[in-house]
DNA sequence: CCTACCGATCGGTAGG
DNA sequence: CCTACCGATCGGTAGG
């Protein structure tokens, strides 16, 4: 995990002009150090400004967060963002965007390497429900908060690709509560339960604390308790005694 | 249903200055109209301010909602709203409290007309939720979601009011999940079970559309199969044939 | 990516 | 509740 973004780059740039004094002479290699190739400037300063957009949109919302705070987050001035992005509501599409992505690609990593050990569809909403808790609660979660959240602020055409990217996702879970669905123990339409399903799920980024309360692995067996009753699961393991 | 915040102000006010060309001669009663006691200004400007606001605040977030649209919104001018509240915030909040009561205020009634019939623990329930979907996604249902979607934006001296308030709700579902938890019909530890159930509820309020889709009573259906499984339950009764 | 800046908008207030 | 206004802040840009 990439943390330079909190270096201030003010902290190794170049004298402010009022401590140069008077005019220097005219020596060859002077002014701003040329940075010999990808020493700094590697690119992923655009990487970095999408996490701190992440963070500062999850913890003050789109409409409360201004460029120049995410400039200071990353320690850029204040216009120095729009060379990387053409605007505020593109930083917004980014982090949703890196966060769909993200999530189903674990989603279905997941998903893959629990198939080897042959588990039925109650196994496997487990492992997608647990996975959704750490994708949503875990460290570093702050992209798919922002994509639930803060969607009113994009733009229609940004809505159409991001439910592209929804679609995806939720297709990833559509065989697990289809097949529940046909055992019967979803008690209501596939639709419907995926729509609950994700609220019950989603909704707990507002309330989780990791810190106090349930773990996520206790989160997870309430969950799937309460989802499809009280059926072949494993007892709940407590880690303190 | 009041709509008299439709109306404009200025549709019935004085002429701009620029029509009233030089100066009038001084006759006594000119100027803005006395209002006959009680004839406008009759003190519930207050409530369509607090109306407006809800809606505002819904549609486009309290940041990205400016004390001047609500203004509009009732026909004032840009600095009357502050006559009435001293702050944006104190309008924020305002709406927050205003949900809060009546809902609880719903609820409790609702518990009380039902319970008349003797009711087992699972009607109880299906009262509170086709209640709670009703309060969200009914007529004039913003001030909840307001209240569930903003409150990164007010004091934390108003958050300690509102989880009074928001306590008060709870504990009018709190008898019913524990009389259904006692049944062994939850699944899951009470607190756990309140707080994924509330998620899956007001989760609604981000997709739901009257217009299409489910129904109120068949998503209130989905819910109760959902949480408490396929137990003792009217048949599905669909309003179109 | 910085410097310097612009026009627009914002919450809020004084004084009536 | 209106009028007139203020200082602050905002997203964004030109020009280097």
């Amino acid at each position: 995990m990439d943390t330079s973004h909190a270096r201030k780059r003010s902290a190794v740039g170049l004298p402010a002009a009022s401590e140069v004094a008077v005019a220097l002479p005219d020596k060859r290699p002077r002014g701003r150090p040329r940075k010999t190739v990808a020493e700094r400037d590697d690119g992923n300063r655009r990487v970095e400004l999408v996490h701190a957009a992440a963070r500062l949109f999850r913890r003050k919302g789109f409409d409360g967060t201004s460029t120049r705070d995410i400039a200071t987050a990353v320690g850029m001035h204040s216009g120095s963002p729009f060379y990387h992005f053409k605007s505020k509501g593109a930083l917004l599409y980014a982090v949703m965007d890196e966060g769909m992505r993200s999530a189903t690609l674990r989603q279905t990593a997941a998903l893959e390497l629990a198939s080897a050990a042959k588990p039925d569809a109650a196994a496997l909403l487990r492992v997608l429900v647990r996975n959704h808790f750490d994708i949503l609660l875990g460290p570093g979660s702050d992209f798919i908060p922002v994509m639930l959240y803060e969607s009113r602020s994009i733009t229609a055409r940004q809505r159409t690709s991001l439910a592209k990217l929804q679609s995806d996702y939720e297709s990833v879970w559509q065989p697990v509560l289809q097949a529940l669905s046909e055992q019967g123990r979803l008690g209501c339409p596939v639709k419907l339960a995926r729509l609950l399903i994700f609220g019950a799920l989603n909704w707990s980024a507002q309330w989780f604390d990791a810190k106090k309360g349930a773990s996520l692995d206790e989160l997870t067996d309430a969950a799937i308790a309460l989802f499809i009753g009280d059926d072949p699961k494993p007892p709940a393991r407590r880690v303190r005694p």
